[in-house]
DNA sequence: GTCTATATGCGGATAGAC
DNA sequence: GTCTATCCGCATATAGAC
């Protein structure tokens, strides 16, 4: 009879708090693989497993979205440096290798950095320009400030750390390790963890 | 009468070959400021002062365009680099230090150092990606073969390069140089000529 | 060689039901 | 809290005239 309780779609509901961090998650990998312009809300959705018109709902525009996003990102950035400092010892070798370490690491969350790099690539916007310039030298400040870095030592370190979000940008390491010059490049570049890298571009 | 000959509308013809220059110039002036997919057709057109659908018609697809814009860029660094190696001699100072000069003046063509950046954060894109890769690594054995760089030579002064490539990027300087902060890092990340690229960024 | 007109598809955002 | 349906604008690409 049509009375019948059917089993009903299994309508997953969440507090938004938990259902925001799901999405800004699944839109740092999208916006990151993409870029701002090239994502769109429609693939964060899919990987949220949630509806279009939801994302929208939920941070009003898909430029609030992306902001929110590079707000997470530089936060758990600069969380994870901040740490690293802390538990620095003089025996766990120089400081910047840890937190060179602790930044390779990171790169299990390619999303992360990536979008990072494509807000970096932004200057030009009237919104996430001055929102990307500050959130760089955040960066810059925590390891001058914080880490006791010279001006020369942190911007060496920062042209480290561009390289290697340029190398995670162009998927160095996924099907082309083929090439012996790749492969004495990409350790010349990361004496630490060549082989991270090599693991988690296969995804 | 309407048999006299009006002024007619200047229509500026040209050899497709000329005109196909003076697109890509303006091309990748237009990538380089709003990214691969962020640019349109039209924006390319009205920088080349021509209509939307001959910009198209030239080059069949927008994809397309972007691979000759890419194509160029790396050429025209290729060149640079390539011509300042055979003119080093050692009273020059150091190598490196030269390359590094005559990159700051590639300044001057911002479009060229961006779209290039750009194309290297595409590289999960299965068009551009593999030329992406295949041009970082042109630079890469250029600086190892004819410029005799070692690995960790060449990867440290590429690490220069993406750090440069980030604050072009960011647009650091153009209306941010108030944070005494921001001159501290540019200077420390350009001995070179900060002067120059603060010169540049006012456009 | 270059344009105007336009077809077509896609993506962000809104309305409103459940 | 979450969905379906849908509007609307914009951008690439095509057709075809000059």
């Amino acid at each position: 009879m049509s009375s019948v309780t059917i089993a009903e779609a299994p309508i997953p509901r969440m507090k938004s708090e938990d259902r925001r961090e799901l999405i800004l998650a699944a839109a740092a990998g999208v916006f990151g693989e993409r870029g701002y312009v090239g994502a769109t809300t429609d693939a964060v959705a899919k990987a949220a497993g949630i509806s279009q018109p939801y994302v929208v709902r939920m941070f009003g525009t898909k430029a609030a979205l992306f902001q929110a996003v590079l707000e997470r990102s530089l936060d758990r950035l600069i969380v994870e440096f901040r740490q690293e400092i802390a538990d620095f010892t003089p025996e766990s070798g120089e400081l910047h290798a840890c937190i060179g370490r602790r930044y390779a690491e990171l790169l299990s969350d390619r999303g992360l950095l990536l979008s990072l790099m494509q807000a970096f690539m932004l200057g030009a916007d009237p919104e996430i320009g001055p929102t990307a310039r500050a959130g760089f030298m955040r960066v810059y400040r925590l390891l001058r400030d914080e880490g006791q870095f010279s001006p020369e030592e942190a911007t060496d370190f920062l042209a480290g750390g561009m390289m290697i979000n340029t190398l995670v940008g162009l998927r160095m390491g996924v099907d082309f390790d083929s090439d012996p010059d790749v492969n004495e490049m990409l350790n010349a570049a990361m004496p630490w963890k060549a082989a991270i890298l090599r693991d988690l571009a296969r995804s």
